[in-house]
DNA sequence: AAAAAAT
């Protein structure tokens, strides 16, 4: 019975797929669990044993640590208390009670001058390993934050055990390390990115944040005004905006700075105040954020929304339409002097240069002692350009936007200064049992909630806040006893958290940071809809943050109902030429098409192949199956256990090969997949890369093979010139060498690179 | 078409 892989996911499995009572061993542990039966068709039959169980059991099970109600975990409890002692208290044990305590004597001490020497404190409750992931991945960085791999699965227990380890060094030097190491070819910002410096005007600002950050109303309790002085916001916001002299950006071009753009002016402020108005008033933007003057608003806003008029670029390429048009320097922008920001297409963006970001630290950015060494556990010495660009813009409060390639750090990049941003709002207060979350983080996809919090955790537990899964696919007990509990922060995935809020399970009216995860994916339709309602949930005012590789106008919708003065990044230079993947197409016969499939399939390394309908990601795993070649599915069809360890079996090796829907398109990671293998083209040119990028991580090279058939040509040809990605159409039938050429060696980076 | 709640 499939209890027998509890074993292997006795250290993988808990951290992967918390839920899923790994550790669950007890007998009657099962049977809650067995009752809560959202459990999955997959043994229908244990779920009747259990109920049988538990009627027998039940009457005598008080003694037996057994909760008296514990249908109350879905049902309210009568005995909330006793609810969490159940099947929670196993997973809690270890190392939430030592966070617990942890936490308790991080808020003494905090109560007593915290923000002043917080180092030494932080050397002895470093929670996690030291140089455990630098090591592995030779200093780079590239893969640290979106998924810690996985060995940092391993759950926080086991990270607890590392802590007498001393990394401490690891701070300065692991950073010299890795510069040096920081590979110059392709994957290197540094290279191409010209000599462009963080820009003066923005650096003076961190230092003025470290002192008076929260350029909103964020909570600040108990924070000495002598620390971060408390400012008028209009005062704050008027001086950043005006007071500067510097070409305009995206994010606060101020209103002076418009009258530059002739060129636009006038079209854009016809229509800017459309926008803002409406939306500002209706949802009652003006009381929640009275900092900010209605006028400054509506310019931030006004690039996302506004149309490309006048724009020269777009007629060289008509159908791109969004933001990442430019992400590397256009034609357009070139008569911009050094420095300046690059101009977008419909959203400008702060391009932020990697080596501006040279010799710049986690702390210099604004974050605590804590969070800044648990990130160099992580393998996060110092900060990626995307990371640096926008640390400074949440702590200060801003809503955010931004845009970095796929593993370039997006989730620290959110993530640490959310922690950073609750930690104050609390600091000082009781965390008090049954706290509603200061901050809520949705994704797209339950794995990628997974990762998210895998990533998340480590860094919340190191200030002593606690994170908690909200997804679907999986009894809804543990999720609600943990949120009885209280939870700090919760990651989860629409339906569920929705779910949850319907049931008033959760609340999110103390939410004050809500985070989008692949942002523009989560305004498709069909996601929208409950992502809205759910925002509306949170905190009036509360911060938000927009996230994906391909962030374009599509965030439009929620932009205009929800954020107020956002703060646009993108990363300069992440171009496909920057990139270490190499593109192919091959456009084949399809009767070819299975054949030429499970020779590309049969190879050495990792492949992760792409279907477009469930059915086929089936049909095709099964094909390489019966050829001999172990392969395992990923899709919407599958419960969620299997999903889990379907994906687990890629990322440990037992299978090579693992065929998905777009479920696995985006953020999620696994090492060491060199090939992409599309066996149905993407429709859209943000499949594509979000497809492609799940190869070519770390720096690393990889391949991503699209089949088409020749009607498809021109399509793909379309398709792939918004991409800005240049792939060679090559005929290949079944005996070709082609095939032998792509299934074997894979080029170097540094072929890939000249 | 897929994904995201559970039923």
């Amino acid at each position: 019975m499939p209890k027998n892989k509890k074993p292997r996911g006795g250290r993988p499995a808990a951290n992967f797929e918390p839920r899923y009572g790994a550790k669950k061993t007890s007998f009657h542990d099962r049977h809650t669990t067995g009752r809560d039966s959202a459990r999955d068709g997959a043994r229908p039959e244990r779920g009747a044993r259990a109920d049988a169980g538990e009627r027998r059991s039940a009457p005598a099970a008080g003694g037996y640590d057994r909760r008296p109600g514990s249908r109350s975990a879905n049902h309210r409890g009568y005995r909330p208390a006793e609810a969490e002692t159940g099947a929670p208290k196993q997973r809690w044990n270890a190392q939430e009670r030592a966070g617990r305590d942890e936490a308790r004597s991080i808020r003494n001490r905090a109560e007593s001058g915290r923000r002043e020497a917080p180092h030494h404190r932080g050397d002895e409750r470093r929670p996690t390993g030291p140089g455990t992931y630098r090591d592995e991945r030779g200093g780079q960085r590239f893969d640290r934050d979106e998924r810690p791999r996985r060995d940092d699965r391993g759950a926080g227990t086991q990270r607890q055990g590392f802590r007498d380890n001393d990394h401490r060094d690891g701070g300065r030097p692991v950073r010299d390390d890795r510069r040096g190491q920081r590979p110059t070819g392709p994957g290197s910002y540094r290279d191409e990115r010209g000599g462009q410096r963080f820009d003066r005007d923005e650096r003076p600002r961190r230092d003025d944040r470290g002192a008076a950050p929260q350029g909103r109303g964020y909570d600040r309790p108990n924070r000495g005004g002598a620390e971060r002085p408390e400012r008028s916001y209009d005062a704050d916001r008027a001086r950043r905006a005006f007071d500067r002299d510097r070409t305009q950006r995206s994010f606060d071009a101020p209103r002076d700075d418009r009258p530059r753009r002739d060129d636009r002016t006038s079209s854009d402020r016809t229509e800017r105040p459309r926008y803002d108005r409406d939306a500002r008033d209706s949802r009652g933007g003006e009381r929640s954020r009275p900092s900010t003057g209605g006028a400054y608003r509506t310019e931030r806003v006004r690039p996302l929304t506004s149309d490309t008029r006048g724009r020269p670029s777009r007629n060289e390429r008509p159908s791109r339409n969004d933001w990442n048009a430019t992400s590397r320097p256009a034609p357009a922008a070139a008569k911009f002097e050094p420095g300046a920001d690059v101009v977008h297409e419909r959203l400008e963006a702060k391009s932020v240069e990697a080596v501006e970001v040279d010799g710049v630290s986690f702390s210099d950015l604004g974050l605590g002692s804590n969070i800044v060494e648990t990130l160099a556990g992580l393998g996060a010495a110092s900060p990626f350009a995307i990371q640096a660009a926008s640390i400074p813009a949440v702590l200060e409060g801003r809503d955010v936007l931004a845009r970095g390639r796929t593993g370039s750090g997006k989730t620290i990049a959110f993530g640490a200064p959310l922690v950073e941003n609750v930690l104050k709002s609390q600091a000082g207060k009781r965390r008090e049992f049954g706290r509603s979350p200061r901050a809520i983080i949705l994704a797209p996809t339950r794995e990628l909630a997974l990762q998210i919090d895998r990533t998340i955790q480590p860094i919340a537990r190191s200030v002593g806040l606690f994170t908690t899964q909200i997804y679907g696919g999986v009894p809804q007990g543990r999720q609600v006893g943990a949120l009885k509990k209280g939870v700090d922060i919760v990651i989860g995935t629409p339906g569920r958290v929705e779910d949850l809020i319907n049931q008033g399970k959760l609340d999110l009216s103390d939410c004050r940071i809500a985070v989008l995860d692949e942002a523009d994916h989560m305004c498709e339709l069909g996601f929208v809809e409950p992502v809205q309602r759910i925002l509306r949930h949170t905190a009036e005012g509360s911060q938000k943050l927009l996230f994906s590789a391909t962030l374009d106008r599509e965030v439009a919708a929620l932009v205009d109902e929800f954020l107020i003065d956002p703060a646009v990044f993108e990363v300069a230079g992440e171009d496909q030429g920057s990139s270490t993947i190499e593109h192919r197409v091959l456009v084949i016969e399809h009767r070819d098409k299975a054949d030429i499939l499970t020779s590309l399939v049969d190879r050495a390394g990792k492949t992760l192949v792409f279907a477009r309908t469930r059915a086929y990601a089936d049909m095709l795993a099964e094909q390489f199956d019966d050829a001999g070649i172990p392969a395992v599915s990923l899709h919407g069809d599958l419960n969620q256990a299997k999903r889990t360890r379907n994906l687990e079996r890629l990322t440990s090796g037992r299978v090579n090969v693992l065929v998905a829907t777009d479920v696995a398109a985006r953020g999620i990671h696994v090492d060491d997949i060199d090939l992409v293998v599309q066996a149905d083209a993407p429709d859209e040119y943000k499949t594509y890369l979000h497809r492609s990028g799940r190869t070519g991580r770390a720096g690393r090279s990889g391949r991503v093979v699209t089949l088409i058939t020749r009607q498809r040509q021109r399509r793909m040809t379309e398709l792939l010139d918004r991409a800005e990605i240049d792939a060679p159409f090559e005929n290949a039938r079944l005996d070709d060498d082609i095939i032998e050429e792509i299934t074997g060696r894979m080029p170097t980076a540094a072929a890939l690179t000249s």
